[in-house]
RNA sequence: GGGGCUGUAGCUCAGCACGGUUAGAGCGCCUGCCUGUCACGCAGGAGGCCGCGGGUUCAAGUCCCGUCAGCCCCGCCA
């Protein structure tokens, strides 16, 4: 390289006018004028007009004949105030240019797939993921990946204020019990044992906390081997956190401070702290869900009492085999179309039908005030009872009913709230709206596996008040954990921990994991606990996730710089691959490695 | 494992419902001209396995079946 670098663009301005630099950088556009050439030259940093002029010097100005957009060049030359009225207003640079006196060519590039110079959101995610490192390149390309770097920063920088240790935890690892599924790596030296790798630091973390670490965080890579979504990779990336000597509120408090700080710092917002807190229970009432989106209002009411003696039969009948009737009111009114759609959606979240009623406030007669197909079936005083109930603000609204299970009823009415909100927009933009869900059962009910399973991980710490519901009713035992949800999506979780055996032994035993299986999986951390463990809790953020809401993206392949395909494919490297049989040898991953093993 | 949408030039897309000349557009690319442009302009040009395979038909980008890939969702994700 013979022209060596001396400044990056974002740092010249009209003082360096007369000085001479050398610039580096790639060539965004060329607007070749023939006596005069302009390259558009960019860096990490910025953009700069570069002027090649034939009358300065026509070897030069030859050689900017030949370089395409693209191309990797050095330019050395002066900074140079441009000729009044010439100045652009649009880039920082505008009011400068270089006037090239030299140019190295350091490469050459091929025409790329896209334009480099645009906003790349209409160019397929095939292409923009095979050439990731183009989009990447492109004008504006790196920023998500700038803001990514602030964030990990501004975490690091308010974690260690605090006290926080950032320490490593192994990804060779060993495969437990519960949860997702894992990703193994077969053990050459062993034939036939398989690490795995982490699905989460989890219990690291809390031998962490017996090593007297105090307080842990680690932004580190997780695997799970489950299908994918927008907001589901294959491998993503926790903001782990852990805390000896502490209790669920200090864990929700120092995350809202870490927030508040976080937004405050890099999106220049200011939270409301503290965060509302709604109980598990809550939310599925108000909410259908556990991660209830809360920046609208469409709260969903238990009707069932409501309609305890109606005579309409689709009601009727599910009262009667104990299921339930939920309904929430749109501030709106629907055309038959629609409310067809409507009813569609929510047969395809899992209802048999939907049921709808469309509400007139200031109509002159009862009968123009209420109108269904099923209002027939109801009385005066039960329609004046709903209207009390939702009691409208608005003139115009329509009431949606589903009738069912109460898990179908509140897992349909939760899609078709959000569904509502965003058809009616309703929906904030720019809005967070954080909310802690709290009182989580511990256990719930598998119908598959005929036994308990952890709502949250089989370390999360139960209530003290309910202990003694474990041997009698567990399935009414709430924990210690908690979820934060922003926007709908849940971006963390986390609890107080086990720290005494004893307990740990029984939640296992509840599990229906025997004591031989607790001993050769858990082992290591049930020996810890007998020595001396703090009390501690923490919580992991899915930090693709936070990012991603933070900038407003609807996935987190947006905010990964290589992202896997829904099939879990790698566009750019085209993993996963097949690999020699050797190595499939070596690992002992053909039928008969128990035979070597006796050898 | 299941449901939905998509696949045509380097990129973005039209054409497909009703099969019928040589498959189009914008951007990009190439060549030439141009000393003040900044999404430069002007003139000319190149560029297609219509995802892949099979079928129906005199004839398929268009209809049918299968398959592959991408996206969204259900299941799954303690």
């Amino acid at each position: 390289m013979r022209l060596k670098r001396t400044h990056y663009i974002e740092k010249l301005n009209k003082e360096f006018i007369g000085k001479e630099v050398i610039v580096s950088g790639w060539v965004l556009r060329r607007r070749d004028h023939g006596g005069v050439i302009f390259l558009d030259l960019r860096d990490r940093t910025g953009l700069l007009q570069v002027v090649f002029e034939e009358g300065l010097d026509p070897k030069i100005h030859e050689l900017a004949d030949s370089i395409r957009i693209e191309y990797v060049i050095s330019v050395k030359g002066l900074i140079r105030k441009r000729p009044p009225g010439m100045e652009n207003p649009k880039i920082p640079t505008g009011e400068i240019e270089l006037v090239a006196s030299d140019v190295e060519i350091l490469n050459t590039s091929k025409t790329p797939p896209f334009p480099m110079d645009e906003d790349l959101s209409e160019v397929s995610e095939v292409v923009r993921l095979k050439y990731r490192y183009l989009e990447m390149r492109a004008l504006d390309g790196l920023k998500p990946f700038i803001f990514r770097h602030q964030v990990n920063q501004t975490i690091r920088e308010f974690l260690n204020n605090r006290g926080f240790l950032e320490i490593e935890t192994p990804f060779l690892t060993k495969s437990t019990p519960e949860g997702a599924r894992d990703y193994l790596v077969p053990s050459r030296l062993y034939p036939g044992k398989f690490y795995a790798l982490p699905q989460s630091p989890q219990l690291f973390k809390q031998i962490l906390m017996v090593a007297g670490v105090d307080k842990y965080y680690q932004i580190v890579k997780c695997f799970r081997d489950e299908d994918l979504r927008a907001d589901r990779q294959p491998e993503f990336t926790q903001l782990d956190m852990e805390m000896s000597f502490v209790d669920e509120n200090d864990v929700m408090i120092l995350v809202e401070e870490l927030l508040a700080y976080l937004f405050e710092k890099v999106l220049n917002i200011t939270l409301d702290t503290p965060f509302p807190r709604i109980s598990y229970e809550d939310a599925l009432r108000y909410y259908g869900t556990d991660r209830p989106d809360i920046r609208f209002d469409m709260k969903l009411k238990e009707l069932s009492d409501l309609f305890k003696d109606t005579s309409f039969k689709v009601f009727r009948s599910v009262l009667d085999s104990g299921g339930v009737i939920k309904g929430l009111k749109a501030p709106a009114n629907f055309s038959r179309k629609e409310l067809d759609e409507l009813t569609g959606f929510a047969q395809e979240m899992g209802a048999k039908g939907l049921a709808w009623i469309k509400y007139n406030k200031n109509a002159k007669s009862f009968e123009e005030k209420w109108s269904s197909p099923i209002v027939k079936f109801f009385e005066k005083p039960v329609l004046e009872k709903l209207e009390e109930t939702f009691n409208p603000l608005e003139d115009i609204a329509t009431f949606f009913f589903v009738a069912d299970r109460e898990e179908i009823a509140n897992s349909v009415l939760a899609e078709l709230r959000i569904h509502l909100a965003k058809k009616l927009n309703l929906v904030p933009e720019k809005k967070f709206s954080f909310v802690w869900i709290v009182d989580f059962p511990l256990f719930e009910w598998d119908e598959e596996e005929n036994r308990l399973v952890s709502v949250h991980h089989p370390f999360t710490h139960p209530k003290e008040e309910d202990i003694p519901l474990l041997e009698t009713d567990p399935l009414k035992v709430k924990s210690r954990a908690y979820d934060i949800v922003l926007n709908g999506i849940e971006i963390g979780g986390g609890s107080i921990r086990i720290h005494k055996k004893e307990v740990q032994k029984k939640i296992f035993e509840l599990l229906k994991i025997s004591p031989d299986e607790a001993e050769e999986k858990f082992g290591f951390l049930l020996t810890a606990l007998e020595y001396g463990a703090p009390p501690h809790g923490g919580i992991a953020f899915g930090l693709d996730r936070l990012i991603m809401l933070m900038l407003g993206k609807k996935s987190i392949r947006e905010v990964i710089p290589f992202p896997k395909t829904q099939r879990a494919q790698c566009l750019l490297t085209g993993a996963p691959a097949e690999v020699k049989i050797e190595q499939i040898l070596e690992l002992h991953l053909l039928p008969g490695w128990e035979k070597k093993k006796e050898n």
